[in-house]
DNA sequence: ATGAAAGCGCTAACAG
DNA sequence: CTGTTAGCGCTTTCAT
């Protein structure tokens, strides 16, 4: 391990650079940089000269530098509204390993829906420090900078449009259709009493599921009772579910079946009513949204329609790196890709009549 | 919304820089430098001058620039194991907050226990491109070139420490006197035959919380028995709780209750033995360790052994901050740090004789 | 195929 | 208090 490996023995803190590089090599700056870049444009004589320099130097390209002249950083920025569920998680994950394949680091930001982290993080985007970015939220970026950023730098949502934003692509399921579709499942095992516990009002999520529950009750000549929409969530948790329980108990004439907006909610919900000694689903069916890891974990496994997450981000990534390699010029056309849920059928749901 | 806010309509892509609000205010670059970073030191006037200025041409530094010239990014590193499971959210979302609050980007890497990955994140510690580095998880890095890294960027560890390396500060939690608690717990709950099932073999974590298992029954003069540590976990995951459910099965002489290493192989054990008609706790107490999201609202509810996760994320990142802060001369201690676990009694043990 | 030189945008001496 | 100047480390013409 003894070798010749520190440069000088005063010049300890300063890190080596291409210059210390291009001196041990013999060779100019610039060559040391098309080896690097343009290998099959210098000699190999030159190539392993200067190869060998960099192995002995231990020499890494400085990012700082590199991004300064190429004015690009080789970063993305992925937003997330940051709340505390673990719906996420698998969506990151496919991301990094996209991104990472791609050549690019992953920034993460979480707007907590505060209007100040949404202006922070469009100050990012503004600094040049990333090359592209990718909203993961239901929530909206209101923020007027951030709207105006992606001429700049290519911008892509998932799970939730920002209507009228044709500059950004979309990745997204149909949630209304999707919802529509839980509710006629129910219908179909008999179900005629039906409620729905919708997630945080101002979501286009939320909003949409609401409109598939109610087409579906539409649809088959049913009622839409106000009393069985138990709105007040806050988001889409377990507590709001547990919330929820509470407008089931005070309700005369219960539901056979209930339809949640998301999968923690659904938990939530049923976990209140076992501990009252309510059986799900011998007493009250239930459905949720999303498909979390949890979900086919649950004592009832939890019965529900699938948002394919990880091929999402996966998509999603792929088309940034598109768009992200053919310059800023606009070239690419943005995507809107809405992809298919499915139903999962499991234990929380059981046929009446 | 019709202003003057658009410089010159051929400078179409150019962003603005220091020179455009430089000249606009009718100063130097230097001076608008200073106003940015050091206003006490302009005449209030000129402060007003660069920064109508800057408001005018919507002026943000660039990054890069700054980063090259300052030779720090402002931005830090975050290792995750990248294993899908939720236990790490709360974690990162600590981590995010304390971060951005500092003044700190955060970049996300998912080592996924490769080795090339752990050399991919340790060429772009080299490359400067974060001023400190934070590794979250239970698998030490392995590879030389990252333990070699340090001395130019400070490096903090969670949950596992690396033996032999005092440049690294360290936040855990004493695994093996906890989960000896954990047991002890049982004990004092009448169990003699007590069963464990252990994270995969390799980790630190999982050896420590065997260790404690064995520390607490040869304390109570408890035989160990092979025949109930179910190895074989392949992660801290369900499946992992899955298949020890065979082992249970397979025993003649049942034990009456099973410390599992985390909740997540808690979780997945129970869920295989009440498919099969075992109660819990009835038949089988069960405790696990962690407190995850999903202990609490699991049913029965998880009695478990809480590690602070996300004290220990602000923890870390504070220290991070603080010797980021120091410059690099390494003046400031580094710190080991190790966190009391609280044992969380809920539903999942009862008492027996 | 290689080198010289310019310059990305910013900050930090150093003068004035 | 403010301007001039140099230069962070790299890539990229433009010559040779």
């Amino acid at each position: 391990m003894r070798k010749s490996e520190t440069p000088e023995p005063e010049a300890a803190a300063r890190s080596v650079t291409i210059q210390d590089v291009a001196r041990r090599a013999g060779v100019s700056t610039a060559t040391v940089s098309r080896a690097i870049a343009l290998p099959e444009r210098v000699t190999e004589a030159t190539r392993a000269a200067v190869f060998s320099a960099i192995r002995e130097t231990g020499y890494t390209p400085n990012a700082a530098a590199r991004s300064l002249r190429a004015k690009s950083t080789k970063m993305v920025l992925v937003l997330l509204p940051g709340i505390g569920n673990s719906f996420f998680t698998p969506v990151l994950n496919a991301l990094e390993e996209v991104f990472t394949e791609g050549g690019y680091g992953v920034l993460i930001g979480y707007t907590r829906q505060s209007r100040s982290r949404e202006t922070h993080y469009a100050r990012v985007i503004r600094a040049g420090q990333v090359d592209g970015v990718l909203v993961v939220t239901g929530n909206v970026p209101r923020d007027e900078e951030f709207v105006s950023v992606p001429d700049t730098v290519p911008v892509s949502l998932m799970f939730s449009e920002i209507p009228g934003t044709p500059q950004f692509s979309v990745f997204d399921v149909d949630n209304r259709g999707a919802s529509a579709e839980a509710v006629r499942y129910l219908i179909s095992q008999g179900h005629r009493r039906i409620a729905h516990i919708p997630g945080a009002e101002g979501g286009l999520e939320a909003s949409e599921r609401l409109g598939g529950y109610c087409d579906a009750l539409r649809e088959a000549g049913l009622p839409i009772d106000q009393a069985l929409i138990w709105r007040g969530a806050s988001n889409f948790d377990f507590a709001s579910g547990e919330r929820a329980a509470r407008d089931y108990f005070a309700l005369d004439e219960k539901p056979t079946a209930v339809f949640a907006a998301a999968d923690e909610i659904a938990l939530g919900f049923m976990r209140a009513l076992k501990n009252r000694g309510v059986g799900i689903p011998s007493d009250v069916s239930v459905i949720g949204f999303d498909d979390t890891e949890y979900a086919v974990h649950y004592d009832p496994a939890l019965t529900t329609m699938r948002q394919p997450r990880n091929e999402m981000g996966r998509l999603a990534a792929t088309d940034l790196l598109r768009r992200m390699a053919t310059g800023r010029d606009g070239t690419v056309p943005t995507l809107k890709v809405r992809l298919a849920c499915e139903l999962v059928v499991r234990e929380s749901v059981r046929a009446v009549e």
